[in-house]
DNA sequence: TGATTAATTGTAACGCGTTACTAGTAAACT
DNA sequence: AGTTTACTAGTAACGCGTTACAATTAATCA
């Protein structure tokens, strides 16, 4: 066994080249048309290939809507960092950062929808978000942001983590239940914040 | 014009006779089969009429799950009242009632699905969540719990929905964003607990 | 050249939500 | 009875995600 002959396997680099060709497609689709426009068929059309060659190189669409996520989480926070260019105190950064991701996402319900509420992820096991460190670091930017706010060290990665649920939950609930006449989303992030720099509390 | 022959529209009782049964219907097959298992094909299937007669009584199969989740959010408030029963200091019953809430969506990540992520909900302006006031109340339990709790009034309608929709949140990032090592779940919440009854920080 | 193997294409199918439209039935009227 | 009207059943269609499988093309060997 293991013969030589035969037509050899796809370069690696050809492999990564066709990923991201359809990853671009993809993208372009749904800034031109939206979420739904990026189909399986559309996309196979919009590329060029047939629509079941995509799954030869995707596990199915969640794998290419992947890339979607980090396209709009990139966008996300390069608006973060722009409108806290300007700003020297932590504290304040921190607040304008909180304000900005919660505004983005409320202001942008069709990116909050694919990002956050595409359905299929919940179950399996599948790697889902975070394809590269990239993506990660959109995450780790709020570390930061607490470490340099917070007076006194020590749980920094607690209270970031539990800042960046709130505010995705805050966008959630702003996003889909409309009936409840919830507190305004900045008042909200201003709790937050109190969270966070406010209370002593605990810690060692 | 108005005709007074003809067969006479049907009666209310019936036309909320016909929606109970197909909510019933929805639900029990939503307990046994789970999510997938709800579409209108087989749902009117189990109701005994044809897959369309359902488009006759209901806007689309959102207005159908709508019942689920009413259902299911009655679960989750029944299990959060009995955890917090026995116990009588208020800060120690909105502690309780946190975790619980926190823990159910965890713990049935299907449920949250279903209630929180169904998707096309965002768009369009059709009334989506709160059928009638029981769904409601089940929201102003935690107004309540919060009132109670607080050394001093005031800020109540905030803090009690900065606190719902960061428990929410907590829940969405631990069911869909796997990749992030978040902080445990219990933390986060004790995180936000400190939120509500630590820092006398604003307010009069 | 022909053989071998990888990759792609094509076609069909399944069930899905949804819309449109036609035919049929049920209940009131004259 | 017959007519009028409200409702239901039925059928077909569209595009969707996805799977399965046969047919085809492409690239490397001997």
């Amino acid at each position: 066994m293991a013969r030589m002959s035969g037509r050899p396997p796809r370069n690696e680099g050809e492999i990564l080249q066709f990923r991201f060709k359809v990853a671009q497609h993809a993208l372009a689709l749904y800034r031109a048309e939206g979420f739904d426009a990026v189909s399986m068929r559309r996309l196979a059309k919009e590329v060029g290939c047939a629509p079941m060659t995509l799954y030869a190189h995707f596990d199915g669409k969640i794998d290419i809507l992947r890339h979607l996520w980090a396209d709009v989480l990139a966008e996300m926070a390069q608006l973060v960092r722009k409108n806290m260019a300007p700003i020297e105190n932590p504290a304040a950064r921190l607040q304008m950062a909180t304000r900005t991701f919660v505004s983005y996402w409320i202001d942008h319900p069709d990116h909050f929808r694919l990002v956050f509420m595409s359905n299929e992820v919940v179950r399996s096991d599948v790697r889902t978000f975070m394809e590269d460190e990239k993506t990660l670091a959109h995450f780790q930017m709020f570390s930061d942001l607490v470490r340099d706010a917070l007076p006194t060290e020590g749980d920094v990665k607690a209270k970031a983590d539990t800042l960046i649920s709130a505010m995705i939950g805050i966008a959630l609930c702003h996003n889909t239940i409309r009936d409840y006449s919830w507190e305004t989303a900045s008042i909200m992030t201003e709790q937050l914040l109190g969270l966070i720099v406010g209370s002593p509390g605990n810690g060692a």
